[in-house]
DNA sequence: TGCCAGGCCCTCTTTAGGGCCTT
């Protein structure tokens, strides 16, 4: 029975477009007021796009946003922590993303599971919601449904896209504006478990 | 040198092709 009581927005950046191997370099979540960040060290190249797009860098083993470093944390631990984040709102809980279904959903299926989490995430995650299918049954032409240009449309602003932590705020600002209905909601919706 | 994701959606479609969306 696909249903929810909490609908945490989330973004991640990563090495590259290939879900099957791409690494995660930064997994961003919020929900009202509470959110989560964390940094990866990936253990592959960027690809080119990734990184022009990104700003992430590795260099001497470090992981670089610019010009300035910033604190990674091993992916067990990262994960582990998101889990227990995800675990202090009430359930059943819906991870939220643009573009989710084609995206951030099959490259954080494949890390937890690696890990060895899936089961664990699964227990506390019913769901994930897609608001690029829910964006396009929402509005109908539309010139792109692009989250930055979503934004740019509904709520008047450019921001910092390709950071995690302001396309997970943003897009939870562009949801509250939307205020799809229930039924909006349930239709973009993947279970975690079938 | 040239390749380098992939599935959905749309249309001047279905014996197909190109653009979108994510990094």
């Amino acid at each position: 029975m696909s249903d929810y009581k909490t609908i945490v927005f989330f973004d991640l950046e990563t090495t590259g477009l290939d879900t099957t191997v791409c690494d995660i370099i930064q997994l961003s979540a919020i929900c009202g007021d509470r959110a989560y960040n964390v940094y990866i060290l990936p253990g592959r190249d960027f690809d080119v796009g990734a990184k022009l797009v990104t700003g992430f860098s590795v260099r001497n083993n470090s992981l670089f946003l610019g010009e300035n470093p910033v604190d990674t944390t091993p992916l067990q631990e990262a994960l582990t922590n998101f889990i227990t984040f995800l675990r202090s709102f009430q359930r059943p809980v819906l991870l939220a993303a643009h573009n989710a279904r084609r995206f951030d959903v099959p490259v954080l299926t494949r890390v937890l599971r690696q890990c060895l989490l899936w089961q664990e995430f699964q227990q506390v995650v019913s769901g994930f919601l897609d608001t690029l299918p829910l964006s396009k049954n929402l509005f109908d032409n539309l010139s792109s449904y692009s989250q930055e240009t979503l934004v740019q449309d509904f709520l008047g602003r450019t921001y910092n896209a390709h950071n995690a932590t302001e396309d997970a705020r943003m897009l939870q600002e562009l949801f509250k504006a939307w205020r799809p209905e229930r039924a909006d909601i349930l239709n973009c919706i993947t279970m975690t478990r079938l």
